[in-house]
RNA sequence: CGGGGUGUAGCGCAGUCUGGUAGCGCACCAGUUUUGGGUACUGGUGGUCGGAGGUUCAAAUCCUCUCGCCCCGACCA
């Protein structure tokens, strides 16, 4: 490709409504345009790589055994009713009407689309299992569009479905998705963890997230130094520690004027918010409880709602907090509370000793409290975020913080659609049985993003090899001199000829200009022709993201670029 | 949906407080110059100042309403 015949508008200046470092260089580099919040133009250059992550993605999962389709973007709102999502899915889902006034929506996922089709044609046990995917653009109104491709309104995804006859033959397509799954995102050049994620509401058994890691992702994991362990922080398991034996401290109650949040206590009383004990009180369905969570730790909700049997916990209403403590917010204890249906406190806080608590009374405070001794926990459970520094669950390693983008997500749904939408088969004894089902997604836009956000330096770009728009990238540095042309001329046709990828600069513009926009595009590899070198039947070669310089001749340029690629 | 910000040329911005009929840099076009890290200079194209209504002799500027976009949060799985 010659760079005049290229659509990729470089800026200079950094747009203004881009904040984290892919989607100012997925603009700058003239990869992306916005056209609404949430949705973007995919230039040339941005197309290029999207193919190649979809090539990585084609070759292993037919390998894996599953086949290609392209189911369509608009969905009757019949199937939706039928699956009970019509209702349950918020403004999220982007519904309209068409010319007779039915109701349609845009895809933002496929399960009911791929259910009906799986459900009319296949009956028998012979016919499983089956392992179907697409890659399409999906909708999904989000609330807050952000961050460029990495959170859009409009992306595009891979998802494919499996169909079983029973959960173990289920759990071996799972098991194999997960390590195609593997395959492609090291294929793609980019750092991941596999990580336990949360079911949620769709419940079943086993969830697996892909989250590339990296310092803007917008998930919090956690991972073991240790041994492989990896967990979203909303689903990683606690280890409960030993309780300490023994009580210091006597109790007393202090005036804590004008102060409630943690921070603003323990700066009162120079204690560290270890010392602290929290008392939240929760709304679960109809019934008020106090959840008891040490200072420096975090609530976490999706906990606590398995725990109660509940959908969701929220924080009380500030008039709920004040009918059952007796105060006002920020001053709740577990001390001599009594209107709440029960007291629920997390293990670290099991034995605690010279503690801080709230004094359920306006600007009052207890200290030198002792957990057992001065209040009563009617159950102790895993309650908590996990955090860096926390003991690992399944081996004596110690976990460590990280950020991550979710790129990819493997799911074992077992018969949750299949049963809403008589999605059965005849097993060998002819009974009609629900297919055991999973679905697994990946956001193929999304990992342009992300591999930028792992690949970058401050000029531009730095593409894994796999993904990048093109292999190499060729600079004659005047193109006034026809020397220069020429050999940049050679070089381009006899690197086209190997079968490499390369893209030709060949306009008019300084040396500095080309050196600039060819690492904001990123391209791993550039071969730089100036008429100060060629003299000597010289060319340099450069590595995106090394320093080194090699100085090559002529004949040789393509035999190194060939070496490079491997 | 709550909080904060912002909308002026393709991009980045000034002008708004204190009303007087729109400007700078980049990009783009023509030319001179330069020629290995975004060259310098000259001339030029391009804007119903997000939109609607109002106040005024006069509105980018003041008032009212409205829309878009960005950030934080809540929400969502």
């Amino acid at each position: 490709m010659r760079m005049t015949r290229l659509h990729a508008p470089t800026l200079k200046d950094d747009p203004k409504d881009a904040e984290v470092i892919s989607h100012r260089l997925l603009v700058r580099g003239g990869y992306i345009r916005k056209l609404s919040a949430g949705i973007y133009d995919y230039l040339p250059l941005a197309l290029r790589v999207l193919r190649k992550i979809q090539g990585i993605i084609r070759e292993e999962l037919d390998d894996a055994g599953a086949q290609e389709v392209l189911l369509p973007a608009v969905q009757p709102s019949e199937i939706w009713e039928e699956s009970g999502r019509w209702a349950l899915y918020g403004p999220e889902l982007m519904r309209m009407k068409d010319r007779k006034g039915g109701d349609f929506c845009l895809g933002p996922t496929h399960e009911e689309v791929i259910v009906d089709l799986v459900r009319r044609d296949v009956r028998s046990w012979r016919a499983l299992p089956i392992n179907l995917y697409q890659i399409q653009t999906k909708f999904r109104d989000e609330i807050r569009p952000r961050a460029g491709l990495m959170r859009g309104r409009e992306f595009i995804m891979k998802d494919a479905y499996s169909f079983d006859i029973d959960d173990a033959a289920a759990n071996a397509s799972y098991d194999e998705m997960f390590s195609a799954y593997g395959r492609i995102f090291s294929r793609c050049g980019l750092d991941f963890r596999p990580v336990e994620a949360d079911t949620g509401a769709i419940g079943g058994s086993r969830s697996h997230e892909f989250q590339v890691l990296a310092d803007s992702g917008e998930d919090a994991i956690v991972s073991c130094t240790n041994c492989g362990y990896a967990a979203n922080i909303e689903q990683a398991e606690l280890s409960k520690p030993e309780a300490v034996v023994g009580f210091t401290g006597t109790l007393e109650r202090v005036e804590t004027p004008k102060v409630r949040t943690i921070d603003e206590v323990s700066q009162f009383l120079t204690k560290p918010a270890q010392a602290f004990i929290k008392t939240l009180i929760v709304q679960a369905d109809s019934d008020v409880h106090a959840v008891l969570i040490r200072g420096d730790h975090e609530l976490n909700p999706i906990k606590l709602a398995k725990l109660l049997g509940v959908s969701e916990v929220v924080l009380a209403e500030d008039d709920t907090v004040k009918r059952v403590t007796g105060a006002p917010v920020g001053f709740a204890g577990p001390i001599g509370l009594d209107g709440v249906s029960s007291i629920i406190a997390d293990y670290a806080v099991q034995g605690m000793s010279d503690a801080v608590v709230g004094g359920n009374a306006i600007d009052s405070h207890f200290t030198g409290v002792g957990e057992s001794r001065d209040f009563e926990v009617d159950r102790f459970a895993d309650l908590r975020m996990a955090m860096g520094g926390d003991d690992c669950p399944r081996c004596a390693g110690t976990l460590q913080d990280y950020r991550g983008i979710e790129v990819g997500h493997v799911f074992f749904l077992g018969t949750k659609y299949s049963e809403a939408m008589r999605c059965n088969y005849l097993d060998e004894s002819g009974r009609e049985r629900p297919m055991v089902m999973g679905c697994y997604g990946i956001g193929v836009s999304r990992i342009m993003a992300a591999a930028i956000e792992q690949n970058h330096d401050d000029s531009g770009i730095i593409w894994p090899t796999a993904i990048a728009p093109f292999h190499v990238t060729l600079l004659p540095l005047q193109m006034n001199k026809d020397a220069v042309v020429d050999a940049a001329q050679s070089l381009y046709q006899g690197l086209k000829d190997a079968g490499v990828e390369v893209l030709l600069d060949d306009r008019k513009e300084r040396a500095g200009s080309k050196f600039k926009d060819a690492e904001l595009i990123g391209i791993p590899l550039r071969i730089a022709i100036g008429s100060r070198g060629l003299d000597n039947g010289i060319v340099e070669a450069k590595v995106r993201g090394h320093d080194a310089v090699h100085e090559l001749p002529l004949a040789s340029v393509t035999d190194w670029v060939l070496e490079q690629l491997n």
